[in-house]
RNA sequence: GCCGCUUUAGCUCAGUUGGUAGAGCAAAGGACUGAAAAUCCUUGUGUCCCUGGUUCGAUUCCUGGAGGCGGCA
């Protein structure tokens, strides 16, 4: 049984605070953020500063260089085996972040379906770059049908992941059953926090003009001198890719990262709100969650 | 001051040979089977600058006015 609490919020909603003044003491935390994950990206990702990382010892936090690809399913093993080894030394996990959809991959498991294959995506994508979308989608069809009944004709990425697992594997992504609610062998507390769209949009401009006193451009700049382009998977991220994508004035560039983010923010609630075991707080009801902390872990398992 | 162009959705702009309008972006809502800060779906948004006139009917044509841009003075 692994027993661990997980704390979800969007960005900007103040987790790393209340990470702060709740988990400071017998808590190790494990990140669930698809971009801190990568070295050298620390301003622009919000990356918790190394006072946070030596008070409480982070797990996840850059363990890919930016040219490197992740994805959920090596998330899922990497921040397994942390939580277990947090809780073989006598810790408590905190799983924190913003990707919804690693909470969830972790949380429910994943599909049987085979790992992405860079040889086969290549593949695919090259076929789709040949033969154009709508074949794509035709092709899915005829493979997998109960998929394509699923995925949008104009969702390339979803239509090249089915039939990438077709590829390797022959069989149809459909045929990999998907589960829907907690494993069995986890004991978990979920907090997720809210607040108010003003309330929220008004820290995610702090947040940026912070960003950009603290030296985003700078960083930026030293991630080209790397060789940063849009090809590095970890380029995708808000606010590099604007950055990347040439916006003279620095106004401008704040503009569309704001846009991006509060969209970006919007639709990590969206996902979340489907995760049923979720209880939801104001980051402010601090005794509030405090006390359903405490609760749950004097709990007894009950196997 | 004169001449030309221009004024339509929150923004940038189409358009209506006269029958009260539509794209992109933004916004709001939603999806998510090893790329998820990704990818995708749905949905509105209007005194068509004001004023008279012609007309059954004007955002569209005409008169006058106002704002913006450019040229000449």
């Amino acid at each position: 049984m692994r027993k661990f609490i997980a704390l979800f919020g969007p960005t900007a909603v103040g987790k790393t605070k209340l990470t702060e003044d709740l988990f400071s003491d017998g808590f190790e935390i494990v990140n669930a953020d698809s971009v801190q994950i990568y070295r050298y990206l620390d301003i622009g990702s919000a990356k918790p500063g190394k006072d946070l990382m030596e008070k409480i010892p982070h797990h996840l936090v850059d363990i890919k260089d930016p040219w490197e690809e992740y994805s959920s399913g090596l998330f899922v093993q990497d921040a397994t085996s942390a939580i277990d080894d947090i809780i073989s030394r006598g810790k408590m996990p905190l799983l924190t972040g913003g990707t919804g959809y690693y909470f969830r991959q972790l949380m429910y498991g994943q599909s049987e379906a085979p790992a992405a294959d860079p040889d086969v995506r290549q593949r695919v994508k090259k076929e789709i770059g040949e033969n154009g979308s709508a074949w794509a989608f035709e092709k899915l069809k005829e493979v997998d049908p109960v998929s394509s009944k699923r995925i949008h004709p104009n969702d390339k990425y979803r239509i090249s992941r089915a039939l990438e697992v077709y590829y390797s594997s022959s069989m149809p992504l459909s045929s990999f059953a998907l589960p829907d609610r907690m494993k069995d062998d986890l004991d978990v507390l979920v907090i997720a926090l809210r607040r108010d769209k003003e309330e929220l949009d008004e820290r995610i401009r702090m947040r940026i003009d912070r960003m950009f006193e603290e030296g985003f451009p700078d960083e930026v700049k030293r991630l080209k001198e790397m060789g940063a382009s849009q090809a590095w998977p970890s380029m995708d991220a808000i606010g590099y890719r604007e950055a990347l994508s040439g916006y003279s004035a620095p106004d401008e560039l704040k503009e569309a990262i704001y846009i991006s983010t509060r969209k970006y923010a919007k639709r990590q609630m969206t996902f979340f709100r489907s995760f049923k075991e979720a209880h939801w707080f104001h980051p402010d009801e601090k005794e509030k969650i405090r006390e359903a902390v405490f609760s749950f872990l004097s709990s007894e398992e009950i196997n």
